[in-house]
DNA sequence: CTGTTAGCGCCTTCAA
DNA sequence: TTGAAGGCGCTAACAG
């Protein structure tokens, strides 16, 4: 049966609770604060009583206010969109729910100027840190944090002139970590793709360190070297999108009709596909399905950084971020700084973890 | 280079911008809340002037106090791992935006006691109104919401004895729909699999919507009626997914026989699995793959409500909810309670959208 | 051990 | 058109 939802009554407060208790304002606040020490037994009963008669809660702002710290941090979040942003969340949810800390979820939807307007915003409600998974563009945008600012740590990537502490995946690492795994299992033409990366840095290491592997590949393999190219894969662009995918699809093709033409000798060229993220790998698959029908991973094989749920289902191999741990790490390390912590900024880079699926072996 | 990150120096307050600008707080005040008709042009000038100078931002968190609202609004997540859910706080953080609140997120993880716990902390806080992804349970646990607590507003599912606006799919449609999609394409033995849904309104409704469509459908066909069962999937104990799955095989296996003994007479039976939400959907994804191999949907056609991004790729059938809109819906019914409206207390069941893909048609 | 007092930063009468 | 004073709910000296 529907009733009318009604208006709350104005909750008590802590002069109600000492009215209630015959005594005053400051028992009340001591033993909120945990002071038992310093109040007897009989008082503190009293107290309790009240507390529980009036279902009385000590207003978070008011202490803020007093106190000058609200325990609030802000989480500035690029794109809930990709799995990576969600998994990270999960971190920082767990652990600010560890230390007390409260925070406020901002989406910037991939727009830099909500991305200002949040962390204006953020400000605005004294946050006392503030965890940004920034959209990357320059350090303008980010200037109320960080140096001079409230207290910041970037995830995932960097911004240039920031000067903060930083917590992501160890890119060098899992983008060589891929193309090694790809070299070592005989793929002669391995296409990077990855969003345009002019802005982020965990996309430009990524690029390079592949681009190096590439290079160094040369004294492991006994047979002529496999050729790596870069492709930028511009998600937020539908057109170019398609431009990228037409250039892709012409290696493909070509790489069959010398795989074809190469079939008499046994030794088939073999082409793979190294995703810089999941957005990114998702967007390849679904293309290359599309394209190549079901079996689309017979012609080609994907690699990605990022694990999401589709890639144990589809057999993708994959480079799995610890992403719960870089959320986690995050807050702790505001945290200290929040505490007061005063040494230099921090990098915190964590492993990634080669998950070998069907779609790489042969 | 790293040098060290430095506490913020401390923040300009409506006092600092008073005597900067050589007048009194309560103009200041009045300029920020635009009260500009009383306030001389030049007075305006050097307000404007001081804040600029003095990088003023008014502390939410003090005007809270005094006004009473704070513009805060709670949001309960029952699990962030549910591609839902954050399709819903999409949404939900795009109407937030949109009516000047700012939300505070928390995830519960499927465990009551958080709730329980969060529901607390966000009182304490004085939101002003909560969004609620229950875990289900009972109304026990959301007392300080609703009735006589704070105004609130239920996604996706309702609790028993809890009063007030819901908004979420229209689960018996949605049911009802999947089921006829399975029935007109000929299926002759349907599975529904659920989490366990004694607790869980909008799981219940899904079941018996889908139980009732199997027991209409007689008049529709010519053939014999098609079987229906309902499986329920605990995906928080692996042993009885296991049960479970393994009850699954063998109705499987004894179709696959059926089917082989009747293909001579060119009527082979064929079985569909009816997940009642992504999650679901997944694990069972995720069996049939290990068990049957890449070639599963040949076997056992997969139809799911929710629309997870693997469910284009892997050509599942789906039904979508319109996951965005229940977010910002849910936001708008809570802005009016929050203004003040006072009506009885309403459902809005949105309709999910039926989006057919290979794995049910054959 | 306990209560009184003075603010935290802001808004809001009420006078001037 | 402007400003002074009081108070939102709470904490933190400072007395008693």
């Amino acid at each position: 049966m529907s009733t009318t939802p009604q208006a709350a009554p104005r909750r008590a407060t802590i002069t109600d609770v000492a009215r209630e208790a015959g005594t005053g304002k400051t028992s009340i606040s001591r033993y909120l604060n945990g002071e038992m020490s310093v109040l007897s037994p009989e008082l503190r009963a009293r107290i309790e009583a009240a507390i529980a008669r009036l279902d009385y809660q000590p207003n978070q702002m008011a202490r803020g206010l007093k106190r000058g710290r609200n325990r609030l941090i802000g989480m500035l979040l690029a794109d809930l969109t990709n799995p990576y942003t969600v998994e990270v969340l999960q971190g920082v949810e767990a652990a600010c729910h560890a230390l007390g800390l409260m925070p406020l979820i901002c989406h910037a939807a991939n727009e830099v100027e909500m991305e200002r307007r949040y962390l204006q915003l953020l400000t605005t409600y004294r946050v006392e840190g503030v965890i940004v998974n920034a959209l990357g563009v320059r350090e303008e945008t980010l200037r109320p944090v960080g140096g001079g600012g409230i207290p910041a740590v970037l995830v995932d990537r960097s911004v240039d002139g920031l000067v903060t502490d930083m917590v992501g995946l160890d890119n060098r690492a899992a983008a060589e970590l891929g193309t090694r795994h790809l070299l070592d299992n005989g793929f002669d033409e391995i296409w990077f793709v990855v969003q345009p990366f002019e802005q982020v840095s965990s996309r430009q290491l990524r690029e390079a360190a592949f681009r190096e592997a590439m290079s160094a590949q040369g004294e492991q393999r006994g047979k002529s070297a496999a050729r790596g190219h870069t492709l930028v894969l511009n998600l937020a662009d539908a057109d170019e999108v398609a431009r990228s995918l037409a250039e892709l699809d012409r290696a493909i093709d070509a790489a069959a009709q010398a795989s074809d033409a190469a079939a008499a000798t046994g030794n088939a060229a073999r082409i793979a596909l190294f995703a810089a993220n999941a957005p990114v790998a998702l967007c390849l698959a679904l293309h290359l399905k599309a394209r190549y029908g079901a079996d689309w991973q017979a012609r080609v094989a994907l690699l990605s950084i990022d694990d999401p749920d589709w890639a144990e289902l589809t057999g993708v191999t994959t480079i799995r971020q610890p992403t719960y741990e870089i959320g986690y790490r995050a807050v702790e390390f505001l945290h200290e700084r929040i505490e007061g912590v005063q040494t230099i900024a921090r990098d915190c880079l964590l492993p990634g973890e080669l998950i070998v699926r069907a779609s790489t072996l042969r």
